[in-house]
DNA sequence: CAATTTTATACACATGTTATTCACAATTAA
DNA sequence: TTAATTGTGAATAACATGTGTATAAAATTG
């Protein structure tokens, strides 16, 4: 697994440094942006995992940098926890937190923090495991394998057939599987899409990946 | 090795009967239930070890009820085969087979159920590596052989009939019984087939390890 | 919305593998 | 020894899969 990215949006220079030496000293990469503005334009290029958002911030706030961030598809995987002050309406933030995100309360304890973010963040990881099988390795939120750390864009059900055989490393997929799971029950195609589609991946992934066990199915090797 | 435990769950009575009647024909012990909560109430007193579970059901379907079965760490070793109908979603069975069980399409056919059974079974007997077997050892998700540690893809014929032997070590098979499991019993084949294909798994694992008993069949010796 | 590209499927045929048969040799038990 | 049974080599049948190409369907683009 690597290294996470932190983005810590904060205007209080003391605390975002504080919080960059903390996270850092732990093993996160960060970074740090002043307000919602620098935040929002730095998400492209940095692309974090997780964003540490104050919510009260002069010009936009917490609350409003979060649903910009959201409202754009291609963030939806971008975690979100707020730093909220003491004494602040914990309301808006309660729905965004049904979103899946958290919040700690200031004063901030590096500790606490800690434990905060890891706990998002395997929740995070438990929701869509992607680990590196034989050097393919399968992002599903943005519909993407990599090969080598190479991104292949693969078409849909080419996608899918990879994915179903890689989610269970060399358990062997028999055809009848195969076709409920990637093509639904009711559909009824040849029985050589199958084949013709595994010929496809090989020919992107390379030959050896998909292995055929003749007269059961298919598995993915690792 | 003692005789299985079977619950089948099914609201459709003819199924029921048909199912317990077979499994029962092949050796198992059999109880039925008919409706989601019939089966949670009878699985700590029945203790099955396996459990046919029909995924559309009146009130609490089939994947609400292995949810719930599977949320008791009491329960973590009872497996659970769906029995689904054709344009069934696959979806969500696909998630809960990835713990490691299966199912099986209506119309069910005897011979594909009871197949489907064995394999759960063996794939679960053989999950935590005991004693290898003089050195062979059979990966059933994987469909392959172990010889030492390397391993040997067996053509599916071959595969089932060393699964056969290998399953009950030093038991004698009657070339009969050997005939019914691995090639069914309505399928009539020459009297030399059996003996050509213990040559193959006698050429691919070494002579010793299958043993002719003359004039009553083979047996794996340990 | 028509043109174009991409993706999915079909199909015929090549290829390779697996299953079976058969004639006959070898073995074994009585 | 003999009759039954099993082992074996080789041929063939049956089958499953790979592949080139055609076509259909879907998505994209101007």
């Amino acid at each position: 697994m690597s290294k996470n990215k932190i983005l810590i949006v904060d205007d209080d220079d003391d605390i975002r440094h504080l919080l960059k030496y903390n996270l850092e000293k732990s093993g996160f990469i960060t970074n740090i942006a002043a307000n919602g503005l620098e935040c929002i334009e730095m998400i492209k290029s940095y692309n974090p995992d997780l964003i540490l958002l104050d919510v009260m911030m002069p010009g936009m706030d917490g609350i409003e940098v979060c649903e910009r961030i959201k409202s754009d598809p291609q963030n939806k995987n971008i975690l979100i926890c707020f730093l909220t002050a003491r004494n602040e309406d914990y309301s808006q933030i309660a729905g965004l937190e049904a979103g899946g995100d958290d919040y700690v309360s200031k004063p901030i304890k590096p500790k606490v923090l800690l434990s905060r973010i890891n706990a998002i963040l395997r929740r995070k990881s438990n929701e869509n495991p992607k680990e590196v099988k034989n050097g393919i390795q399968i992002n599903y939120e943005k519909y993407v394998v990599l090969k080598n750390g190479e991104e292949v864009q693969l078409p849909k059900k080419e996608f899918e057939l990879l994915s179903l055989l890689h989610s269970k490393p060399n358990f062997v997929f028999r055809r009848e599987q195969i076709l409920n799971h990637v093509w639904g029950t009711d559909i009824v195609v040849g029985d050589r899409t199958i084949d013709v589609h595994i010929r496809k991946l090989r020919e992107k992934l390379g030959v050896h990946h998909i292995v055929t066990v003749k007269g059961i199915g298919y598995k993915y090797i690792t």
